[in-house]
DNA sequence: AACACAAACGCAACATGGTTGCGTAAAAAA
DNA sequence: TTTTTTACGCAACCATGTTGCGTTTGTGTT
């Protein structure tokens, strides 16, 4: 977990207040953020455009991924260390909480390994759990 | 299989010709719709707004379910015999074409048990698998 | 320190997908 | 045939996300 700073001049980002205060967001918790949340939680922009264009940065960046959401809604959490600089590489589940509508990463659940026999040709497998959260259970 | 009268019938629902299509549309392919592409398909009716009625109405009455989608659009597959017809009863997997952008059911995958150690009370579990359909391939 | 350039911002306008309200039409029930 | 209820069709709306463009601000260079 590296200083925001740090990150941003890693990857060759403008370092912005709001950009510092966005990586800071991500690296205080455990779950995941739509561009609604993040205007909630961050003063120093108030503009969507700049979050949207922000988040699509950072995940070119491989800084953060896509999570499912409960709505469908575009959301991302942090990256872990499997992921380079220029590809991501992502192979755990994730949970959404009926109750918060949260969405986590279970970073220690595997996914399945499937063999489909009806002539799909799989590169891809998603493994989406859904309940209630720690704090919601 | 049943006709689409019957079953209309059979819901409790008005016989119209748009939603005799509609019943017939989803019985006579393998995969799912979307709005814009049932409004493609289908002659009786030009208005997104029967057609999202329409589909809400089908899903209240266990005829059809949602199915995940590329671009996370709303997207139905007919119900399988196992949803009753007040409880909808999922328990297979999903399969989205990332060339044609189709969504399939895969019945014959069955999903994995898991039991999350880390406090979260799953109540539904959720696989879809990518890559490249039959007809893709 | 001044300059130059590219990157980021901020505002407005737009696009898409889906929903709501309401008057009218038309099935189905009586 | 009359009444009742459901479905339709149009318009208006809403929510989420995107695009264009002029301005500002970091950052690297002179
Ligand atoms: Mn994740
Ligand atoms: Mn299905
Ligand atoms: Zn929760
Ligand atoms: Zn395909």
């Amino acid at each position: 977990m590296n200083k925001a700073e740090e990150i941003l001049a890693k990857y060759k980002l403008k370092k912005t207040n709001f950009r510092l205060e966005l990586i800071k967001l991500f690296q205080s918790s455990k779950s995941s953020f739509t561009a609604d949340e993040i205007n909630d939680k961050i003063k120093s922009t108030n503009d969507k455009v700049t979050i949207y264009r922000a988040l699509s940065a950072f995940e070119k960046k491989c800084l953060i991924h896509r999570v499912p959401d409960k709505s469908n809604l575009i959301r991302y959490a942090l990256c872990q260390k499997e992921c380079s600089k220029i590809h991501h590489k992502h192979n755990h589940a994730h949970f959404i909480c009926n109750v918060c509508a949260q969405t986590f990463c279970l970073d220690n659940i595997k996914l399945p390994q499937i063999n489909d026999t009806s002539g799909f040709k799989i590169n891809k497998t998603k493994l989406t759990l859904e309940g209630a959260c720690p704090s919601c259970y």
